[in-house]
DNA sequence: TATACTTGTGGTCAAATAAACCATAAGTGA
DNA sequence: TCACTTATGGTTTATTTGACCACAAGTATA
């Protein structure tokens, strides 16, 4: 088994800890600013291929479980946790990885943005939120994994309301709405998308509205926790 | 890279060849047969877990993907090639094998059991279709494996015409109804699945007409494979 | 201050869908 | 022939959807 060098979070000295050789984790982090998807990726700060963008990732440690190694590598590299992380499938071709067989393992994950300040993680000389669309050319099979998180993504909210964990806790349902829009790529309804919506049950009116904006403010609304879970494991079918 | 002995599937031989040495591919394999969903599951004819059983699975090439190892294991375990087959997730567990870090990959596969017989693969002793409440204690974290499988399928016969890959060629509308009713342990109207499943267009009928039965001989059916492919892609909606 | 403009909020209406249920057809077996 | 079983094709009512409208409540500007 490798032995690779590992910085220790806290005190910043180097340690040695025993890793599998032929696995990896790749997280496609998903954040949501100003009506745009986006997601989080790094520049490699060392390796050969230094300088380059790809997905934040690491190696799993012996005596970790995956989705445990998902969340450290997760803290690690954006300083949350307890945030939405989901594992996607494992990715497996045999040349994905240039220097030996390795195959990944992907997660995905959604963060609030109003949460996470940006900073490069270890290996990583930068880390830069894209939007969607601008994605550039990724390391290794980076791109795939992104296009089938988006696929996923996309199904997953339709099914359970997943999509909230990308917004700030307090929103207005024009900013859900345009969430939704954004990340299934169609046109709503105002009228319509608010009556299905609330006719859930899923959404606490707060007492509050918007501010700063130069128009008529609208309510702010956050989930009720207990019925988000109902839904989360029940299913929920939110078809446009 | 460990080296693992290997019996060629032809000629019955002896071959080395080199395998990952700490990942591994199991499969949930489904089959429906009068009524009931079956999972097929496998003695174990060797090793410390002799006389067990398990889920059918493998080691992974060197220099094959993890898709073509799961079709390539599935072949070699029911000797059916072109079957419907998904990749699951990955579950790694620190402690789920015994003997070392091994991660697995589950894939998850849908048979028609008209085209199947039964028979040991090679490293087992028997294999066996059992009914979904009969599972007995299966060796490591397979019954975890299967859950998920389980949880898994209901979801995705809701969202993608997949179930179909159960059931013969030719089949009634009430058997597919069964099939449904089985899969997420629901009963249904008669009258309303035929409306909803026919207004789909996804069914061709047949000139043919179920026969021995002992009473009015139900239509036959089969999948019109244009639409299926469009609506596995599209996904349908299959709400109950 | 009046007016235009923007977004929020609450409706209407017709069409599509779903759920519960009924009636008859078509076959079997006694 | 009759009783019985399952297939098949309705009906009826309630619910949901989609398209669209109208006014409310604010801001910005003339």
């Amino acid at each position: 088994m490798k032995v690779k060098k590992i910085i220790d979070k806290e005190s910043g000295k180097v340690i040695e800890r025993s890793v599998m050789n032929s696995i990896t984790i790749d997280c496609v982090i998903f954040g949501f600013d100003k009506g745009s998807l986006e997601v989080l990726l790094v520049q490699h700060g060392e390796g050969i291929r230094k300088g380059e963008w790809g997905l934040p990732g690491g190696w799993i440690r012996e005596s970790e479980s995956v989705d445990n190694a998902a969340h450290r590598l997760l803290a690690e590299l954006t300083g949350l946790d307890s945030i939405y992380l989901e594992q996607l499938k494992a990715f497996g071709e045999p040349d994905r990885f240039p220097l030996g067989r390795v195959i990944t393992i992907g997660y995905f994950a959604l963060i609030k943005k109003e949460d996470y300040d940006v900073r490069a993680g270890f290996t990583a000389s930068d880390a830069k939120w894209y939007k969607i669309a601008d994605i550039p050319k990724l390391i290794y099979d980076h791109n795939d994994i992104l296009d089938y998180s988006l696929e996923h993504l996309r199904n997953r909210v339709r099914q359970a309301p997943v999509g909230f964990n990308l917004l700030p806790e307090k929103f207005t349902l024009f900013e859900l709405m345009k969430l939704y829009e954004e990340i299934l790529g169609v046109e709503m309804d105002k009228s319509n998308f608010r009556r299905k919506i609330l006719r859930m049950k899923l959404l606490v009116e707060l007492d509050e509205k918007q501010k700063d904006v130069s128009h008529r403010a609208a309510k702010l609304y956050e989930f009720d926790q207990k019925i988000y879970e109902k839904l989360t494991k029940k299913g929920f079918n939110f078809e446009f």
